[in-house]
DNA sequence: CGTCAGTTAATTCCCACATCCCTCT
DNA sequence: ATAGAGGGATGTGGGAATTAACTGA
């Protein structure tokens, strides 16, 4: 099926602009400077983060993050494997409370990276992508595209699988998808472990995480997103209170299919100090100008979760499978034109005969997959 | 340039049942 | 507080049906 960039882009430029340079004043905002407090367009940080001398010794050791897929108002903060976003802590929050499945996301810290970003685009192998945002003269250019688009994305992080995260990857020689973040100093996959679920754990192909485990959030009502202080330009100092990042499951947060809308909204305490219902309200002492992002009212946030959704659901995805044992008895399991059928005592006699895949055989072929095994009584 | 038919590709739906997981005792 | 039973919900794959996009006349 043809892939209707046109259509996609017409959508998605119908969402709030991209936080602009605060450089150049005039193009879309592509990275953060934790250590400058800037938001910066790729020609920007390049110019500024690549000069000679001096400034590029000290410019070299700024800490920068992509922008918010979603919003593209804030920095990134964490990285969702699941929908291969990049978000912020507000789109995480807002994205990853909706439901149990959300919930489940498997989210790191983004990595911050030294090189400059115009760079790091340029080695990516996809950097084919990503559209020039600097014009021949080598000014800045107010970008014509369409904030949100992750095909034709106007700021890097356009995919943070394919973009941000292979690009970033690889100088280190990993995978997005990896197992083990080195950037993290803690095993975050061990902590997903469900220690009292063994059955499940071991059948699950992905992590299930139905284990409750200490919130890593401060001053955030909202139990699934994390909250860091962007501002910080060193890692170790991001404010995980526990060695663990995953996000609670409890039971006081399994309303089922529950998108929070604008007045939802206006509950959660952002880290900006801000509320979303009251974009004047003061900023705390340790806001800085730069964290200004949520400002935007309930129902652009409203829009721009649409908007990623829209652009979640036409992405392309990998079937996972969660449960190695369903997918065995599924293959094993006889079918009438493709549809599962009622397997007959005379069924089970001829499998029996023939040696045909049963439920003990498919167990027995999970354990030789070095899948979990579910026990089957 | 617009319309239509034919072709191709992608998506959705259906089925049975082992397993998951929550509630109740 | 813990264990076990019960039962509804979930997830699984292959093929058919449906839908969407594309192509050429």
């Amino acid at each position: 099926m043809g892939f209707d960039i046109a259509s996609v882009k017409a959508g998605w430029s119908m969402g709030l602009a991209a936080k602009t340079c605060d450089s150049c004043k005039s193009a879309a905002a592509a990275i953060f400077c934790r250590t400058d407090s800037a938001f910066m367009c790729l020609n920007c940080d390049s110019r500024i983060h690549s000069g000679g001398g001096n400034n590029k010794l000290v410019s070299s050791r700024h800490e920068r993050v992509w922008m918010c897929e979603v919003c593209e108002q804030a920095p990134a903060a964490v990285t969702c494997k699941a929908d291969a976003a990049a978000l912020c802590v507000t789109c995480d929050a807002d994205i990853h409370s909706a439901n149990p499945l959300a919930r489940r996301h498997e989210r790191v810290p983004v990595e911050p990276f030294f090189d400059s970003a115009d760079n790091i685009v340029k080695s990516s192998p996809f950097s084919f992508l990503v559209p020039s945002t600097t014009d021949q003269t080598g000014t800045c250019q107010q970008e014509d595209v369409e904030p949100g688009s992750w095909l034709l994305p106007s700021n890097p992080n356009m995919n943070s699988k394919l973009g941000m995260e292979a690009s970033n990857h690889v100088k280190t020689g990993d995978l997005f998808f990896s197992e083990m973040d080195p950037f993290m100093d803690f095993d975050y996959q061990n902590s997903f472990q469900q220690p009292h679920h063994n059955n499940a754990a071991m059948d699950s192909v992905v992590p299930v995480q139905t284990k409750p485990t200490p919130i890593p959030v401060i001053n955030n009502n909202n139990e699934n997103c994390f909250d860091i202080d962007f501002c910080r330009s060193k890692l170790p100092t991001f404010s995980y209170q526990t060695q663990s990042i995953s996000h609670s499951v409890s039971s006081s947060s399994l309303e089922v299919g529950v998108v929070p809308d604008g007045n939802s909204l206006s509950d959660i305490s952002y880290p900006f100090g801000r509320t979303m219902t009251d974009p004047n309200a003061p900023i705390s002492a340790t806001t800085t100008a730069n964290n200004q992002a949520p400002q935007a009212g309930g129902i652009d946030r409203e829009a721009r979760v649409l908007r990623y959704r829209e652009k979640r659901k036409n992405r392309k995805f990998e079937k996972t499978i969660r449960y190695a044992s369903r997918k065995a008895y599924a293959e094993s399991r006889p079918r009438i034109k493709g549809r599962f059928a009622k397997r007959t005592e005379l069924d089970n006699e001829v499998d029996h005969l023939f040696n045909l895949p049963t439920s003990a055989a498919a167990a027995a072929y999970m354990s030789d997959a070095q899948y979990g095994v579910v026990p089957s009584f």
